[in-house]
RNA sequence: GCCGAUGUAGCUCAGCCGGUAGAGCAACUGAUUCGUAAUCAGUAGGUCACCAGUUCGAUUCUGGUCAUCGGCUCCA
């Protein structure tokens, strides 16, 4: 009895030094050995069965929780991974993960495997599961283990090895039945613990995420506590899959992406290019309330304009060209030349600094065909794009400016978003001085205006780092909509000047930035935030006039005449069919407001408004409803 | 671009071992005139993605192309 351990409810008890964390829950509760999935001794993450040597604090992870589930996750992508090795002789493994919701594992093996096998997969783990097979974590020295792994014939697990940092001695391995991986843990205590898992879809994956590798096959799946949660978590993606804004857009007649036209090209129909309207003539009046000049620029330039640039050494294939006459133009793939011209067309001086300028730029873009996705990836799209140009000192001040605007914006559609700040990528131009000076300054930004931020090492711009802010889809994928560029190299190019209060040149900095990013990108990601049911202000139809009957169609048609002369977006809807029926498909359209028109209506001179979500307001004047309305779309709701 | 899957009526999907296709909803016509999520009956609608090949005969088998979906890489 010489070391003590100090349980969560702060309660102390003696053990000898060597105590399983395991055995010491038990002196202490046994009942939490159901739940608790692995421990932190002083902090630090460990097995159930780990030894504890000194005086220590002891804290559960319990299994509904998100390190607990994550640690379930991966003990399941284990049992998976010695499943397909007995079912598939000859897989190699490589890694797997738990992920966001769920696990992977990455193999290889000479037959594609298929959603057909899933089957017999799960069964195999189920048997393993069964044999309720510890997890034992051995500690072996690199040379061991790369010994053991070479004789297991695991190419990819060596090369994991070997690659460790020079200073790692040791490596940590985890064997359950037959199965050896190498792995830094912690895992369950055992694989009866794993009560609820599902296989969800196989696809391929580049080794090490390099396309110069070889593609792998990648099995996801996922894993729960227990039946019901797992159940819940598949009705969720069914629910998701209903807000998918591809399904939505066409059950709501807002777009198509049609084959004969062309992959990644979007056709907006009335009502989508209604939307598409109202965004834009909000995001208009947002820029010139905040001192940006509109500007325009033409669709295609001379390729030896892309040269000057850079963009024709570094995006060339990312563009589309065509001949003019003899002369080659590069369809443009970003808004920024123009402007650079624009700057240019005459001498600046430090007073007229910073310059702002906008543009509902369309660009277009060669993306590779397994990109494209609905609105979320096209080949042609417009930006709500502009180009500042500033002084250096000017810089902080500016980008404080767009991170506020894009906050602005993001509250008013009600987005959460993460931010992340890209650094310098391989394929690059500029002096390391003016990375250097751009990424400070965007890093100073982000820390002035107390926003918090991931660093993604190399994924800037070839001309400049990044401030990205992303957004999530239905299915929580993540899409980059915002975004602000700092380029000190474009302005170098187009030897761009102003005259400074010395009288002297100087060069002006470029900030590149997008606050909704690409409208189709932005138009997607907001469908699916409202599951289509948009807020009044942008919806398409804000109204729909429907009659009871036939005999009261003469009403409702001055009512709807009325809603129109008010700007109300509304739609008349006097068919031949039941009340129900008409209020039904109202319903799936997600229109705002129903105005039931009947006998009642038609003596009082009023309408009945109902609710998408089923409200029903009584019978009110018309003009009372067209104030309600405007009111609500004053407030932007 | 890479890996895998898929492509049948406007939509969602059936269609066995090769003998040129069906359902529900939507559409149209008629009846019904109805108070808050589906009235009834009838009619019409398909070059089975496209192009080759095998075959007496291909939606079905084989090859190619295109597109879509899920990922990977890339990206707004």
């Amino acid at each position: 009895m010489n070391i003590k351990i100090i349980f969560t409810d702060n309660k102390e008890i003696s053990f000898n030094d060597g105590v399983t964390a395991a055995k010491a829950l038990e002196s202490w509760k046994k009942e939490t050995l159901a739940y608790t999935v692995a421990v932190k001794i002083n902090n630090k993450p460990a097995d159930l069965n780990s030894p504890i040597e000194e005086d220590s604090k002891l804290d559960l992870i319990d299994i509904s929780s998100a390190e607990g589930l994550s640690i379930l996750r991966h003990s399941i992508s284990h049992v998976m991974a010695q499943a397909v090795q007995e079912v598939f002789p000859g897989t190699k493994v490589s890694i797997g993960p738990a992920i966001e919701n769920g696990y992977y594992y990455d193999f290889e093996y000479k037959e594609p495997f298929t959603v057909d096998d899933f089957t017999k997969i799960e069964k195999r783990m189920k048997k393993i599961i069964a044999a309720d097979h510890p997890f034992i974590r051995e500690e072996l020295s690199r040379a061991a283990a790369v010994k053991l792994f070479e004789e297991r014939n695991e190419n990819y697990k060596v090369e994991l090895i070997n690659d460790l940092p020079g200073d790692v001695q040791e490596v940590s391995l985890y064997k359950q039945g037959d199965y050896i991986d190498l792995c830094r843990g912690p895992h369950i205590p055992s694989t009866g613990m794993i009560k609820a898992f599902k296989l969800l879809s196989v696809a391929g994956a580049y080794w090490r995420g390099n396309e110069n590798n070889k593609m792998l096959q990648r099995i996801y799946g996922t894993g729960f506590a227990n039946e019901s949660e797992l159940a819940d978590y598949l009705n969720l993606l069914e629910e998701a899959k209903k807000r998918d804004h591809r399904r939505l857009g066409r059950e709501l007649d807002l777009f198509q992406i049609n084959e004969e036209a062309g992959p990644g090209l979007v056709i907006f129909h009335p009502k989508g290019m209604l939307l598409r309207y109202l965004i834009e003539e909000w995001e208009r009046k947002e820029h010139l309330k905040r001192g940006y000049d509109m500007v325009m620029g033409p669709q295609i330039l001379k390729v030896d304009l892309w040269k000057k640039s850079g963009h024709f050494d570094h995006y060339r294939d990312n563009m589309y060209f065509t001949e003019v006459d003899e002369q080659v133009y590069g369809i443009k793939p970003m808004n920024c030349l123009s402007h650079m011209l624009i700057y240019k067309s005459k001498i600046r001086s430090y007073r007229d600094l910073p310059l702002r300028y906008f543009e509902l730029g369309t660009v277009h873009r060669h993306e590779k065909t397994g990109v494209l996705h609905g609105l979320m990836r096209v080949r042609q799209f417009t930006q709500d794009d502009a180009h500042i140009l500033c002084m250096p000192e000017q810089l902080n001040s500016e980008i404080r400016a767009i991170a506020d605007f894009v906050n602005y914006a993001m509250g008013i559609f009600g987005f959460e978003y993460e931010v992340e700040l890209s650094t310098r990528p391989e394929n690059s131009i500029g002096s390391d001085d003016d990375w250097n000076l751009a990424t400070t300054a965007l890093e100073n930004a982000l820390k002035d205006n107390k926003i918090s931020y991931e660093v993604n090492e190399g994924d800037g711009a070839f001309y400049g780092p990044k401030i990205d802010f992303k957004l999530k889809d239905a299915l929580k994928r993540k899409w980059q909509c915002a975004t602000i560029q700092c380029d000190f190299t474009l302005p170098e190019r187009f030897d761009l000047s102003y005259i400074g209060a010395d009288g002297e040149k100087h060069r002006p900095v470029m900030l590149h930035r997008v606050i909704l990013g690409a409208i189709e990108r932005f138009m997607g990601v907001l469908i699916e935030h409202y599951a289509g049911a948009l807020p009044v202000w942008l919806s398409p139809t804000q109204c729909v006039v429907i009659t009871v009957t036939d005999k009261h169609i003469p009403y409702a048609g001055t009512v709807h005449d009325k809603l129109i002369e008010a700007g109300i977006r509304s739609e008349k809807y006097f068919d031949n069919e039941k009340l129900g029926y008409k209020i039904r498909q109202a319903q799936m359209q997600k229109i705002p407001y129903m105005l039931v028109i009947g006998d009642k209506e038609v003596e009082a001179e009023s309408v009945a408004p109902r609710t998408r979500d089923g409200q029903n307001l009584g019978s009110i004047p018309v003009d009372e409803f067209i104030a309600l309305l405007q009111e609500i779309c004053e407030k932007k709701q």
